[in-house]
DNA sequence: TATGTAAATGCAAATTATTTGCAATAAGGA
DNA sequence: TCCTTATTGCAAATAATTTGCATTTACATA
């Protein structure tokens, strides 16, 4: 079971795409691998960058992840609110859950969804690259 | 099988929201029950317009589509290009499989689906209330 | 380790999608 | 028909993201 890329993964990322490892870079895949703040947004991402070096740019963060998700080592999300959101990409697909009251996203995985897409794909003559599935929802009261 | 909320429905969800029927919004909700064009943004819909009325501005057209939604007249969609695309409101739900190639969206629906995201929620301790799958695939070659 | 060069940066300004303030216009009940 | 108030069109404001360009910096090579 992959787990979603980290720090070095990423920074790997680019190095393969014959990018430099610059300073901006680092804080930004930093600042992306951490764990405990998950789907920021770019001037999320933005502030706590600012947080580490003063000097750091929103065109620099943005640069950075459109060249990230280009090579296929973050994914965009744009979820109801228009603005778009990050995180590492990940082996296997999976799917969010959002909290309605809360804003929290919830990430889950089931096997058995992807095999009904494709199906469902394959009966009207197509091939599925990639897919979202989003389901807003409220906690059940207990 | 309820169908796709028509042009007098949609007049129907401006009057019961009290709202004047004006000539833009008669042109506005003609293109989007129009079942020619579908998905459009709102710029599609400020093009088709301006041709019956040259003077209809777009903030009109955001104002209109704002509010048809605000009543759930219509549905707002976000697919991958950012924009917002619109369709009319319909009774039982439907996800897209969007075209990569041509863009073409084509609706479908699936009950097994639908159930199987129920049941995912309800394990993660979660009530639907409303969700979004878009499949994104290209024609399988024949 | 020093250095040349192309890649990356920061800034400011441009774009794109959408929203808002306001004076002029028009819908629709009296 | 007339009056009141919602709605419009215009221009300008926002918000998210992108781009042009002169300056800085990573890093391959000497």
């Amino acid at each position: 079971m992959p787990t979603p890329l980290d720090s070095d993964d990423l920074l790997n990322a680019l190095r393969d795409a014959g990018a430099r490892i610059t300073k901006p870079r680092r804080i930004i895949i930093q600042i992306l691998a951490d764990k405990g703040d998950e789907h920021p947004d770019a001037m999320d991402i933005f502030r706590r960058a600012v947080r580490q070096d003063s000097r750091i740019s929103l065109p620099t963060v943005y640069r950075t992840l459109k060249m990230l998700e280009e090579h296929g080592a973050i994914q965009r999300h744009a979820f109801v609110d228009g603005r778009s959101r990050y995180e590492p990409a990940d082996g296997p697909h999976h799917d969010h859950l959002i909290d309605m009251d809360t804003g929290a996203v919830i990430e889950f995985q089931s096997e058995k969804i992807e095999r009904l897409q494709e199906e469902i794909a394959r009966e009207l003559g197509y091939e599925i690259v990639h897919h979202r599935l989003e389901l807003y929802g409220r906690k059940t009261k207990v």
